[in-house]
This record gives structure tokens, sequence and C-alpha cells, in this order.
DNA sequence: CGCTAATTTGAGTGACTTCAAGCACAGTGG
DNA sequence: CCACTGTGCTTGAAGTCACTCAAATTAGCG
């Protein structure tokens, strides 16, 4: 496969192994610090490109170093359903690795430049078994993990694809911020924003339309822009 | 409150500790089996009374080791989600003692005859952390948990309310198991099976009743049995 | 090279269909 | 006798299909 001179260029970049600024690192004492700078890899990820499929094995698992990782699972009928997006600080790839299964989901780079640091599975069982605090930063990730998909269930199988949408823009500006002129950071496809909330594209740019028209969204097309916060929390909240 | 007798022969019976052929238990060493034995309770819950509800704080977890408990989140307009069943072996309540949350669920006695090992978080957190293979057999734990939540998702995101009836018969199949006459061996109310995959009473009803016409099940009222699973299992996974 | 032309991709709309929810009510059995 | 099961009917929310339009990407070509 052919590298072109930025490629390379940002492949360099990458070998910089930075485990400072990482909150996940912030409890290793210097000879672990040391066992990554040795055993990571830092890879980088061009936008759209898989990280890693659904069924593959995993020998390792991956901390985001820096961009936006798409994390989803794929239906029976080949429709995606997005269960969340990763960044910086972030791990992926842990669940199969503990449990020693194939992988369940599929990971993709959403955004440009995206770097991970793979840390080898022997390297990251010898923390989980021998940095107390490590383990406990990882049971707290899996704890949050785990209710925020307990959420999902209730809210797709309670309510309505309104309130979902209200909750999905409320939950991506609490997650990526907005910018100055409160702009969401996060750009998403129409497509996205639908498998995020278990719905279709068409349904959800109907809804996105109400918004607009309600005067609580400005939508130019990937730019949305919060203009009504209260009126969007109060639709997502109740009936 | 009054308690009858029979009610209180069964309260003595849960005093006597069985830390023996609960798989949890079994990697403890005798310090660890002694200091369960001094301080776990063992407590005793009569069908649908709840052992813990949505908001309240955990100052410890449960073990179950006998019946049924009905784990379940309550939705804006008062349904409710049924998140999982937890048998004998199963660990409830742990989520929101790691991460010091208020209870994100509620936990009811769905059968008879509920014995809980109730573990103070003082000695939950020291076999986490003194333990590995207690500490590994958790993690394992909730990436199942993890793993089931994000299922339940795209389940109820991209299938069909046929599907999905057929999903959950052949997990209530596989979880709680059929007698001689394949008859499932759990009892549910309908409103409960409906509120396990995110439908209604009546849907469920009809949708139970059109597989009975197709002779995929015999019904006669709680007794369901399984008369073609190979069926079953084709409308569960495709369409 | 640069500048159109052509193609692809995503956003958006309208018409139609359908699945399942909602409501009302009848039966039944523990 | 009341909670639970079951049925008929109606309605509506959201999915499906078919299409337009705009923007972005790629290809073609002087």
């Amino acid at each position: 496969m052919y590298i072109n001179a930025i490629d390379r260029k940002k492949a360099i970049q990458s070998q910089t192994c930075i485990t400072n600024d990482i909150a996940l690192f912030s409890c290793l004492n210097g000879n672990q610090m040391k066992l990554i700078e040795l055993n990571s890899i830092n890879k980088y990820f061009k936008k759209d490109t898989y990280i890693y499929r659904e069924g593959c094995r995993h020998s390792g698992v991956y901390i985001v170093l820096n961009g936006i990782v798409k994390i989803y699972k794929i239906g029976p009928q080949g429709k995606h359903s997005i269960l969340r997006f990763a960044q910086k600080g972030d791990i992926i790839a842990y669940r199969s690795l503990l449990t020693n299964e194939l992988a369940c989901t599929t990971a993709r780079a959403h955004s440009g430049d995206v770097f991970l640091c793979y840390l080898p599975q022997p390297i990251f069982m010898e923390l989980l078994q021998n940095n107390p605090k490590f383990n406990q930063s990882i049971m707290r990730i899996m704890c949050r993990e785990l209710n925020e998909s307990n959420n999902m269930v209730i809210n797709i199988a309670q309510t309505n694809l309104r309130e979902r949408t209200a909750q999905v823009l409320l939950a991506l500006k609490k997650e990526f911020g907005v910018d100055y002129a409160n702009t969401l950071r996060i750009t998403l496809t129409r497509a996205d924003m639908a498998n995020m909330i278990g719905t279709v594209t068409e349904s959800l740019i109907r809804v996105l339309a109400q918004f607009r028209d309600d005067g609580l969204l400005a939508i130019d097309r990937k730019r949305i822009v919060f203009l009504d916060i209260p009126k969007l929390d109060q639709i997502a909240n109740m009936r």
C-alpha cells in the first residue's frame, strides 16, 4: 500500500509515546511508565478507516490519544447502531480482551488524525493486576459504560423520536462541547446521528427540521447551533 | 409488621451462611471465607418485595443464594424496563457501589423464597483488592453484563416485535431452562415479558397468540411450552 | 497543471404504508 | 372478586420508497 509524504509524517509523529495528560496513565509509577514506553505502539488512523471489526480477535487494548473513534454494532440487516464515541483518554477494545472473546463491536476513525496507543494484552494485564489504582479506574470506566448502555435501553424502549433527538443533541453538546457561537463541536452525518438513537435518516431529519422551525436550533448542513437549550432540556426530560 | 411462623422459619434458615456452591466464592481462601462468615448477613425476601429502589444509596452488595431477583429501571412515565433477572450465584448492586453513586435500578424478589447474602462495602472492597481471582471474576461479570446490555440496545433498536418475542423466549429458555415437557421453568406475567423487550402487554399477547396459532408454542396461561424451537430460532435470528 | 464535467454523497421533502400503541371491554381463574 | 389474560378496533408515529437538490469529490481533458 502506498504511503504519501503527509501520512508518513503523521506516522512518525505517532512514534512519540504520550503517556502524560492521559488520566488513565496518571496512576502509573516509573517502572510502569517505562513498561508502556517500551511496549506500547502508537498508531495513526485516517478518517473512516477501521481500527477493528466485529468478529476479530484482539491482542491488546487501545487508548485514544487524539481524534474521535466511533464504536458501533451491525444489526441483522446491516444497519449500524452507534454505541458510543471514544475520545482522548478513553480506552477501547478492553471488553473482549478481558473475556477472551471475539470483538463484538466495530471501531472506526470518525474524525481525521486519530492517534491510538496500543497496549498489548500482557502489559494491560500486568497493570490491571499490579496497580490497584489502574484496576479501579478500569472498573469505574466499565461501570460508567454499563450505566450508559442501560440508559440507552430504556431510552430507545420508552421515549419517542422527538425526545431522543433532543437527548442526543444535549449529550453531544455535553461530550464534545460547543464553540463561541454555540455550534456543536462534533460533526456527524444525519445517518450517524440517526444510528445513535435507533431511527432512520429521514425521520431524524424531520425532527431536526421541526426543532429548527420551533427556533430551538439553527441548522446549516452539518453545523448545528443551539438556540434554546432550556426548551431542548424540557423536551428531552419529560412529556 | 407481623411475621408468621413460616416466615420466621425461613428467616432462621437464612442465618446459615452458604458460601460453598457459589461460583464467586470458590476462589476465597480460609481467612476470606471466615471474613464473609463473620461479616455477611443473609437476608430473606418475600415475593414482590423490594430489595432496593432506584435512588437509594447502597452500603454493600448482594449475592443471590436462592430465588430470582428482577432488576429494572423506571422510565419517565412510570413504565418498567426489565434489564435482567438475577439468580443463584449472581451479584447485584455492585455498580453503584463501585462508582459511589445512587442506585440507578430497582431490585425486587420476583420469585418466592429469595435469599441473598449481603456483603458490606468494606468486605467487598477488601476481596476486590486482595484477591486477584475475585477481582477477575467481578470484571468478567461486568463485561458480560455490558455485552448483554449492548445487545439489548441493538435488539430494541433494530428488530421488530415478533423477532424480539422469539428472542426473549429463547433467552429465558437458555437462562432458566425447561422441564421434561419443554415447559419454561420461569413464570412471568405478560406485563413482565413485555417489559423485557420494550413493548406493552397487549402487543406481546398478540405475538404469543400468533406463535401459538403457528404451532410454535402451546400456551396455557403462564405455562409456555416450546413446540418448534428451530422455527423460533429462525424468527429470532433473521428476517 | 488548472479548469470544467461528471459522478458521488449527503440533506431534505412528499406520499404512502405499516407496525405497534392505545383504548375499551370481555373472559377467567387463583 | 380482582388481577391478569385476551380480543377488536382505531389511530398515529415512524419507517419505506422515490425523488430533488446542493455540495463535495473525482475524472477528464485541453
